[in-house]
DNA sequence: CTGAAAGCGCTTACAG
DNA sequence: CTGAAAGCGCTTACAG
């Protein structure tokens, strides 16, 4: 492959001067773009992309570490990350934590080994030591949709108190008053978040959250599945499950539908998390959707503010509630909403 | 951030020492080694891959270049891959193309910049020049699912005649004899493929494929319901539309549903590529499953055995037909096939 | 077993 | 405007 030098050579000029002008310095001479420009082109050449992040210390890359690229809201997320990272000039290494602490260690590590220039996490857990070393050595830092109480890095997040009261208040008017939870892990602020909010939100209605109602699961379908039998094989099941994300509400389902039960005749069910598939699931789901695109996009901003020396700061953006049929309501009076990528 | 230097000063040896123990060279006294270690422990130091990887030559990272990470099939390909790359100690950095051939561009020349070692690539179209260059160049390559003819570069990917015929003579012995099929963009193999196979299988049930019954996609939602509404508009609509992939098959039901008909009772679905939500769709969508996993591993071995020199094959996996409901069958006797994340 | 030195492909003060 | 030279952080023949 073409080096500096060999273009150098090929145009008959330094190889300072032909980084001069690959790098649109303003003291070149036309004459010598022009045959530096004549040399790359007949050489096919590119610069070493590795070569100058040496030189310059910068590699225009972000890393995003994400907690499971399979959940239809990560990968939304990641996409508009990189949508946005590309926009600004950066490109971005994705790293698949899968909801296990030791992997996304092993990606902040090789992520950190790259220097990439910044780094977006949605934290597993409660933060690997690895992690909390890089934020407090400086490493440019944003959380997005999860965070971690105590550091000092930016969190760009959506809200979803009032959509968790919304879904509530409709729940209650729907007459249901035994109302159970699929939590996420407690390690992270989005587990323990919804509980909370689910909770504050039933004691307005002067209602409980007992503990046989609060399934711990882990973000991952299976753990709904398996919550959800534990629900069903109760004395008293709940009348309602909501599951803390849309792949645990996937498990639900899978569970509610091994037992030939059906959803909401037998037990409503809501998701937070909105994507285009409850639209057509049997029944629609009612869910708590998240400006996703938008967080993605926030979050990108304030990490590359925060690179390029500007303060970068913390973003909350509401969620909110799109009522369908799974919590057992009427249709709802306007028209069906309609699918679509992002929601806005 | 502590460089090979401090370390050596640190431990009171050369450079040449510490890289040694780094790189567990054989010959380094006990002594040495246990100093370099404790020196690397009190810095908290970490090699630069950067300058590791401008030395070395060599990135230790694939590229992955996809159509469309939103699109489950590949996300889960993505995620394969990048399982497979991690045991076989590489990193790997996707690009989304978006199924734009630009962006394909954008992504093949940002990757080479880089130096990864080797590029897998699912194109979008006939194959850009930049990426036919490297191909031609020498560059590591494999295509995944979708492969560029007369290009010397091994392919791994799913062949889907025999479960595309299984799904056409399913179709008949439901009584169906208007079919068609919402297609890919000719540019890609999958694209043509799946026309061909379907065209082929109906042949051996001496129907037709009306040139009004081929509807032209892109393999994005948007599409699929752009050609459902052309099909329902017919004088003599079909009775069954086939989406060649499970994006067109949601812009199908959007469209089907926006019109207030049914599945399957006023048209019948069928979709290319399985994927969890499929089981609770209403109805069930019948699809064709794709060894999405084993394809993701098998490619990333292929191009693994080409970056260190061994010969690196072409793989061929079958695709299987899944029969749910939405083709107007009655439930199968067997029980509900359960969800799950990978078929096998 | 260990170290001095060259070199990977760039960028960028410093002279001229 | 242009070039010679230093240097980014590593690895690796080459001597010893």
């Amino acid at each position: 492959m073409a080096s500096i030098k060999d273009v150098a050579s090929e145009a008959g000029l330094s190889v300072a001067t032909v980084s001069r002008v690959l790098n649109d310095h303003p003291s070149v001479s036309e004459d010598a773009r022009g045959r530096v420009l004549a040399a790359v082109q007949t050489l096919g050449y590119r610069p070493n992309a590795v070569a100058r992040s040496l030189r310059t210390d910068q590699t225009r890359t972000l890393g995003l570490v994400i907690s499971d690229v399979m959940n239809p809201y990560f990968t939304e997320l990641a996409r508009s990350v990189e949508e946005e990272a590309r926009a600004l000039g950066y490109s971005v290494i994705i790293g698949n934590a899968d909801e296990r602490p030791e992997l996304q260690d092993h990606h902040v590590t090789t992520l950190l080994d790259r220097r990439i220039d910044g780094l977006l996490v949605s934290p597993t857990d409660g933060g690997s030591p690895r992690m909390l070393d890089a934020a407090r050595a400086g490493t440019p830092m944003v959380f997005v949709d999860r965070w971690i109480p105590g550091v000092d890095v930016p969190v760009v997040r959506s809200d979803g108190q009032t959509a968790v009261r919304d879904l509530v208040a409709h729940l209650h008017r729907l007459g249901h008053r035994r109302l159970a939870i699929i939590a996420g892990p407690a390690a992270t602020t989005t587990g323990r978040e919804r509980v909370d909010a689910f909770r504050a939100a039933l004691r307005e209605h002067g209602l409980e959250l007992p503990a046989a109602y609060i399934g711990q699961g882990d973000f991952q379908a299976d753990s709904g599945r398996r919550v959800t039998e534990g629900f069903l094989d109760l004395a008293e099941p709940p009348e309602v499950v909501f599951a803390a994300d849309n792949l645990m509400a996937l498990g639900a389902l899978d569970a509610v539908r091994a037992r030939g039960l059906r959803v909401p005749d037998d037990i409503a069910l809501a998701a937070f998390d909105d994507i285009p598939w409850f639209v057509h699931t049997d029944p629609p789901v009612t869910a708590i959707a998240q400006p996703t695109g938008a967080l993605g996009r926030a979050a990108v901003r304030a990490l590359v503010d925060r690179i390029e020396g500007r303060p970068g700061e913390s973003v909350t953006l509401p969620a909110r509630l799109v009522v369908r049929r799974s919590c057992g309501e009427p249709v709802p009076p306007q028209s069906p909403s309609p699918v679509r990528r992002s929601t806005p």
